[in-house]
Parts: C-alpha cells; sequence; structure tokens
DNA sequence: CACCAGGCAAGTA
DNA sequence: TACTTGCATGGT
C-alpha cells in the first residue's frame, strides 16, 4: 500500500464522498443486462468506448437470436464481428471475445453460474489469463455477473481521487481497489453503487475541459474538495 | 475541426 | 518499470 495523504480519515471520506453521490443521483441500479452472460459480453465491448455503441452491439446480437454462449460461440467470426460493429474495435473486440467463450466453455461447459462458483480471487486470477480480459474487464464481470464482493477500479475512479488528494499518480490498479475495500463496507451492493456514482460523477463533472461546477464531490465558493 | 468513450496487449527504451 | 501505439465507431 502506497503512502495515503491523511490517511487517518481515508475510510470517512470515501463514504462522505459515497454519501454526497448517492444523494445526488440515487440508485443508479447499473450495468442493465438480463442475464450475468450479457454483462460479461457488456463488460467486453465496453472497452474504451460509449456504452450507448455497446447496446447497439448487443441488441444486433439479441436481434440475431444468437445472445447465449452457445450460439455466440458457434456464430462464424464475420458474422459477429459485423454485428458488434457499433461498439468499435471490433476486430479485436471478436477476437477478445471468442477467448472468453473459449475459456467459458472449455472450463465451465459454457455457463456463467458454474463459473461464479469459483472462489472469487482465483476466479479474478484465470480470468485476466484470458487474452483481452485485463483488471477492469474482469472485475466488471465478478461484481456485475458473478455478484462477487471486488471493487472495480476505472479511469474515473483515479481521476477523481487524484483531483481530490487521496491518491497519485503512482498508485496501480490494485493500490486503488485496496484503498476502497480497506475502507468501505464489505458489500457488494455498495461496491457495486459506488462504482456507478463515480463513472456518473465523472461523466457529468470531471470530464476535461469542464467546470466541475455543481458536483457532489465539490464544496464551497471555489468547489473546495471533498 | 478536435476530442472523447465504463481498456487491453504488444512493443520500445 | 514506464511510456507509447494500434485498435474504430459514434456523439458532442
Amino acid at each position: 500500500m502506497r503512502s495515503v495523504v491523511n490517511s487517518e480519515s481515508v475510510g470517512k471520506r470515501l463514504m462522505a464522498a459515497y454519501e454526497a453521490m448517492n444523494d445526488h443521483f440515487g440508485n443508479l441500479s447499473w450495468w442493465p443486462g438480463e442475464t450475468a452472460f450479457e454483462i460479461a459480453l457488456g463488460a467486453i465491448l465496453t472497452q474504451n468506448t460509449n456504452w450507448k455503441n455497446v447496446t447497439r452491439a448487443i441488441e444486433n446480437i439479441r436481434n440475431a437470436g444468437i445472445l447465449q454462449s452457445e450460439l455466440l460461440y458457434k456464430a462464424d467470426k464475420d458474422y459477429v464481428a459485423e454485428l458488434i460493429r457499433p461498439a468499435g474495435f471490433f476486430n479485436v473486440k471478436t477476437t477478445r471475445l471468442r477467448a472468453f467463450l473459449e475459456y467459458l466453455h472449455g472450463n465451465y461447459g459454457g455457463d456463467m453460474d458454474e463459473m461464479s462458483k469459483e472462489e472469487t480471487w482465483k476466479l479474478r486470477k484465470s480470468l485476466l489469463s484470458v487474452k483481452g480480459i485485463g483488471e477492469e474487464t474482469a472485475d466488471s464481470i465478478l461484481l456485475y455477473g458473478c455478484r462477487k464482493k471486488v471493487f472495480v477500479v476505472d479511469a474515473y475512479t483515479r481521476r477523481i481521487f487524484t483531483r481530490h488528494n487521496i491518491i497519485d499518480n503512482k498508485w496501480t490498479y490494485h493500490d486503488i481497489q485496496r484503498l476502497c475495500m480497506d475502507n468501505l463496507p464489505s458489500d457488494s451492493e455498495i461496491y457495486n453503487q459506488y462504482h456507478a456514482l463515480i463513472v456518473e460523477t465523472g461523466k457529468q463533472y470531471c470530464r476535461k475541459k469542464q467546470q466541475c461546477t455543481g458536483c457532489p464531490l465539490a464544496r464551497g465558493e471555489n468547489n473546495e474538495l471533498l
């Protein structure tokens, strides 16, 4: 764990930030998706891509009638690439999706419920061995798809925590994840909502060339940091 | 026109 | 370890 500014109060600050964002946005019921498989699919397709484009890709797959692991696994690669085109990076994502499907079928018979029975951190490690699944994608699948107790860190988490001097740019993904999991209630619903709140706050108030005015994490006339 | 989006892997030094 | 680059569509 790297050094922390005001380390004794980080837990309180993280909870205060949660309360402020939660009051502002309410329950976001994040990561829409009917099934665990659909959530995993979305986690791969959303890599560096607007979610709106991902929903288009998923709808294409749904309309094609192959929104199931077995059917998508059997489907022609070029056909799948065409269906997910709106999500961008469609060639690499088709390859990554295929790698995940091979993993899912090779180890769990294509069944997300079977995969979810694995111990959390053992499963995380094996997911990371799949080409195309990095830390954020793995954790999104674990938290939102498998309902595991894992905190998801993303670019907005890093940006917001940095701007609030809770971390600096030396912190790794793992450092930030541990900071949150060590200082927040050990509850997947909290992790779920917290990540959703950070993304909404980031999208609306922390993008480049954008003022912090109105941000639930800002305070005072000069938007002093929470 | 520029810049960004719910990343990741591979290459370079 | 610490950058850099390719991947590609669609919105603002």
